[in-house]
DNA sequence: TGTACATCAGTGAACGCGCGTTCACTGATGTAC
DNA sequence: TGTACATCAGTGAACGCGCGTTCACTGATGTAC
């Protein structure tokens, strides 16, 4: 903090991007503007026109970064978590609500409600490796479950994905207050489901 | 259109609300404002306080009718499926999804972004019909797959409701460009699961 | 059926606010020589 | 090491815009008698 009366910042792209991430958080999506970006990193509105020439690239430099948190954010669950299959879903489940219930509204601004330059190379690469994460655990699930077809083993992928994510936004939401965890699909998948075929193989 | 000329709308409060539903699917949640839902409604921008007091009680207002139609989208759907249960699981989850793509910004309005009032009467009792509705659904799956305890019973809730609310904002986002339907649990849970089971009645 | 009057639902002008954007400027930094 | 100068990153005033809200008003409707 020494050397704070210094006309020029030295970093402030990054000052912009931490103080966006504390105002999302703080005041929500329409809280985010750029005035106000540039009040919380201490510079005048004026200022930050030299680094994001608009709040769109500024959202999507944010979101950018949000998705790396993201994946790492489920690739630290996994890294605690057994090797098993099970518990790798399990885990990267647990990890991907963990990123929502941190950063609700950033969250929400990845996937949702953001005004995001899909364009973007840096976002796109981001996204595509959260994405990645999710077809590595995904595929070896498939291949213990003995799903054959493309078809059936997309289909895993989608419900993996489309549970952990809705389990994440109807937290962050508030409808599922008495629940701590995702429900837990490789559970259900291993243990419980089976009925149909284990007592009628060929059923209606 | 005859007697157009009214100086008394005759039914302004429906006509608004009417006019903020295009408005919200139009222009999204940043664009629905009083000043422009009293100008597609052809009044001026003062006449709406004298119905809303603000935007959040039209947004509420807006919510309640969704979620009633959104009952009546999964009810729907399922009147016109076959009786058995997995059909019946399958049905509200094509529904649930069928609504979301319909009135994408009205679904965000009313699960994610929207300022609402969940206090007011008819906005809950009408989210309160359509969760009850999901209850309806997955209780006697829940029979069907012989799940016994409480915490079980709940969790396959989760499970069925994470899944549709999770496929349905990935698609209106445009995740699931490649997915012309939600994933079908029901069809996993009985055709596919259970691997661990049928082999290894009490495996690790 | 006619008149007086209260009430209701709209109008339109005005206000202050925060926003993004522009622009001339100024201070700090880095480089050429 | 010293000086001149280009470049870069910030300032602060100004702009026009759309927003919610207020307020005196006005026209239509409904009711009492």
């Amino acid at each position: 903090m020494g050397k704070k009366a210094a006309y020029h910042h030295g970093n402030l792209r990054a000052a912009l991007l931490e103080a966006a991430l504390t105002l999302l958080e703080r005041e929500g999506l329409p809280g985010l503007t750029l005035r106000k970006v540039a009040a919380l990193a201490g510079v005048s509105h004026a200022a930050p026109a030299h680094h994001f020439p608009n709040l769109q690239a500024l959202s999507t430099a944010l979101a950018a970064i949000a998705f790396d948190r993201f994946t790492a954010a489920m690739a630290k669950a996994r890294a605690r978590a057994k090797p098993e299959i099970a518990a790798q879903v399990r885990a990267a489940g647990r990890g991907y609500l963990a990123f929502a219930r941190a950063n609700p509204a950033l969250f929400r601004l990845m996937f949702s409600e953001g005004d995001l330059d899909w364009e973007n190379a840096e976002l796109k690469q981001a996204a595509a490796a959260a994405f990645q994460q999710l077809q590595a655990i995904s595929a070896p699930f498939a291949d213990h479950l003995g799903l054959k077809t493309e078809a059936d083993r997309r289909e895993l992928e989608r419900l993996i994905w489309s549970s952990a994510h809705g389990f994440a936004h109807l937290a962050i939401d508030g409808k599922m207050a008495d629940a701590n965890g995702p429900p837990d699909v490789a559970r259900f998948l291993l243990e419980i489901g089976g009925i149909k075929r284990s007592r009628n193989p060929r059923g209606a």
